[in-house]
DNA sequence: CCCTGAACCTGACCGC
DNA sequence: TGCGGTCAGGTTCAGG
């Protein structure tokens, strides 16, 4: 579900509940996500929400004594509800503030994981090793294309492997691909500058546009207040079975390493 | 080091 | 209605 403007739109939704608010107790349903959840999660009565970041599609809740690792998978989703809100199926963790208020993670497959660490979050193992971040100067048409060289996957894997740069996920790199010109197969390495430009670009207008429409909303994606999403209506090839708005010839559809792409062969080259 | 494919889950949808 | 197959927004891990 989630790629880098979902998790960021989530992040706006909930912090203004939950910021400088004292956690009064943490109820875990179900603790089989991607990995167990850290037992100290149920252990945080007491403790404020200092700060919300994201790190990729990782949240980062700062609760004075370490952090919260958080990460939605598949199909995970955040809510604020009231205190007198039942709960719904698959959701499996309640976090009950002071204020009021409670978060609820509900997440079906439950790919996510909810864990807790003492020390340096950017150093703990999921974190450690992941590339920059789109929407930062780091990421750019010369570090796209130095990490280009001698790579033969193509271009959509690269830019999808968090390791290269992370938040970009399947929706994402096909729109980005396809603004920039560039088809999905092509081998990284045969990228020219021009076109390492092009996408770099292309990577941080969608990702910026997404978050300025809410992200996107296929089946289950729903923002923490409940509403959707807004960026579907501007996907121009994710999903679509028709013909390019640009050209009117048809969208082809291929696998790559098990996922979806979504192309235009005249507009993309 | 690079790359591929399997694995982890549930639910929605489609064709029969 | 029901059943089986396919697909779904992510990421790690094992193995070639």
């Amino acid at each position: 579900m989630p790629e880098l403007p979902e998790v960021e739109t989530t992040r706006r939704g909930i912090s203004p509940h939950l910021l400088q608010q004292r956690i009064k107790s943490v109820h875990v349903y179900d603790h089989r996500l991607r990995w167990p959840v850290s037992p100290e999660i149920e252990q945080l009565s007491g403790l404020t929400i200092n700060s919300i970041g994201r790190r990729g599609k990782y949240l980062l809740l700062d609760v004075g004594s370490g952090h919260i690792i958080w990460h939605l998978g598949m199909s995970g989703s955040m809510r604020i509800k009231s205190a007198s809100e039942p709960n719904f199926y698959h959701e499996h963790i309640d976090m009950e503030m002071a204020n009021g208020v409670t978060l609820t993670y509900r997440d079906p497959r439950r790919f996510g994981a909810c864990l807790f660490t003492a020390d340096d979050p950017f150093q703990h193992k999921l974190l450690r090793d992941l590339g920059p971040e789109p929407l930062l100067e780091d990421f750019n048409s010369d570090y796209l294309y130095q990490v280009s060289r001698n790579r033969r996957v193509p271009i959509k894997n690269l830019i999808m492997n968090s390791h290269v740069v992370v938040g970009v996920g399947n929706i994402y790199a096909s729109e980005s691909l396809f603004r920039a010109g560039i088809r999905p197969g092509r081998a990284a390495y045969r990228l020219s500058r021009s076109m390492c430009e092009r996408l770099s670009d292309s990577i941080k207008e969608i990702l910026a546009e997404a978050i300025e429409k809410g992200g996107t909303t296929l089946q289950d994606f729903t923002r923490s207040d409940g509403k959707p999403g807004y960026f579907k209506q501007a996907l121009q090839v994710y999903g679509n079975q028709g013909d390019c708005y640009t050209c009117g010839n048809p969208i082809r559809h291929i696998t790559q390493a098990n996922r979806s792409s979504y192309y235009c062969a005249v507009c993309q080259r």
